[in-house]
DNA sequence: CCATTTACATATTGCCTACAAGGCAAATTG
DNA sequence: CAATTTGCCTTGTAGGCAATATGTAAATGG
């Protein structure tokens, strides 16, 4: 038991001995939803290594054994997030509704994505940290992320008459828009209500454009 | 001459005497400035102070002459930013246009505030400095940009029979999308080309809602 | 069973940061 | 003209931060 988890008085059941295996898994999980957590809380700046190991309930020599260091905590972290993102996407199969239900199922769950503690933090980690030194993982980060966006897209909306081009737009609009509300959400606190009204119009104009060629 | 405008190598001009009240005009504006255009080139946590003294061309005790700190210096990049916005919607004239005319020329002002640095600087400085804090002044900025941004759109789309409530829902839908936009473009850098479908796919959409009451 | 490896804690270090205090030159004011 | 005020520079300081080095306990493997 940390000093930590002694100085919170929490009860800390006797555990079974436990492999190394079964303790690293655990405690990157752990370290890796603090840097999350502490970024939706309290922002990227005041998220420092102490309050990372605090809110894990570790020592920073553990999240350097374990990560090396903070640069490559953060990319474990934007991994994380990008691989959650990814499969929320995927785990989606809409076949058989019509195009304006699939325009709204499919909207309701990338804002579950948006609205989450993981992009906030990707988002704020890639704005502080990497999306300035113009590294090659940036663009890899965007790259992936459009992918992964845009498999699940062709595959939802096959059956739009939307030419290639006007359907990439459509799709960075449709990002745009909830990277937007989501920012909005960041800026208001954890108060900020659920966009209703504009997730509905988002839904009706991507149902009225994916079914308009031009 | 600073040591650093020395270093530039800069020709000085001989200056007239010139009065304290120009001076203190003068160096204000040049901090001002510089803050805005580190926060843009190098993002909010590399902008120190001793980064922006040297952008300004002073020291940073001239800084704190000005204004006591480096809060106080960033709450006035706020409201030099919050003014030009203010004054960039206000000083527009679209009567005697239809309503998509008036739409379209609405987005292309609106997209030229979301582009700039200044928007940047704000939207960096709310969130990495004083979105965390919970600070009255944050509820504050955000309730007077709504009300200038709602102050402008009612009296271009005066004629618009959107009942209030969803007036307010679009003013919302059409702020997120343009700070998505925007927010694409600081992660992408200063590379990013200007999202012209998307910002006409925009138009379209407010033309339209704006002229349909349900 | 024991040597080795791994997980983690602790103490220390070096650097960066914002800020405070004092001083000088120029402008202002009576 | 002299006292005062203002604009700005220089220097020093305190605190925060990530990273490093070292040591201990537990797990592993031969």
């Amino acid at each position: 038991m940390t000093k930590a988890a002694a100085r919170l008085e929490l009860p800390v059941p006797p555990r079974a001995r436990r492999s190394h295996a079964e303790r690293t898994t655990e405690t990157r999980a752990k370290i890796i939803a603090a840097v999350v957590d502490s970024i939706a809380a309290i922002g990227f700046q005041r998220t420092t290594a102490q309050e990372i190991a605090r809110r894990a309930g570790v020592t920073w020599g553990a999240v350097q054994h374990h990560f090396g260091g903070k640069d490559e905590l953060l990319i474990a972290v934007l991994e994380e997030s990008f691989n959650r993102f990814a499969e929320r996407l995927d785990d989606v199969s809409l076949e058989g509704s019509d195009l304006a239900t699939r325009a709204a199922l499919f909207v309701d769950r990338a804002w579950a994505h948006f609205r989450s503690h993981h992009y906030r933090s990707s988002f704020e980690i890639l704005l502080n940290h990497l999306g300035r030194a113009a590294e090659p993982a940036d663009a890899d980060w965007r790259t992936r992320m459009a992918r992964a966006w845009d498999r699940v897209w062709t595959r939802i909306f096959a059956d739009s008459p939307l030419p290639r081009q006007q359907s990439l737009a459509l799709q960075h609009f449709t990002i745009s828009a909830l990277s937007g509300l989501a920012s909005t959400s960041m800026l208001g606190g954890t108060r900020a209500a659920t966009p209703k009204r504009q997730l509905e119009l988002l839904k009706r104009t991507l149902a009225r454009e994916l079914r308009t060629a031009r």
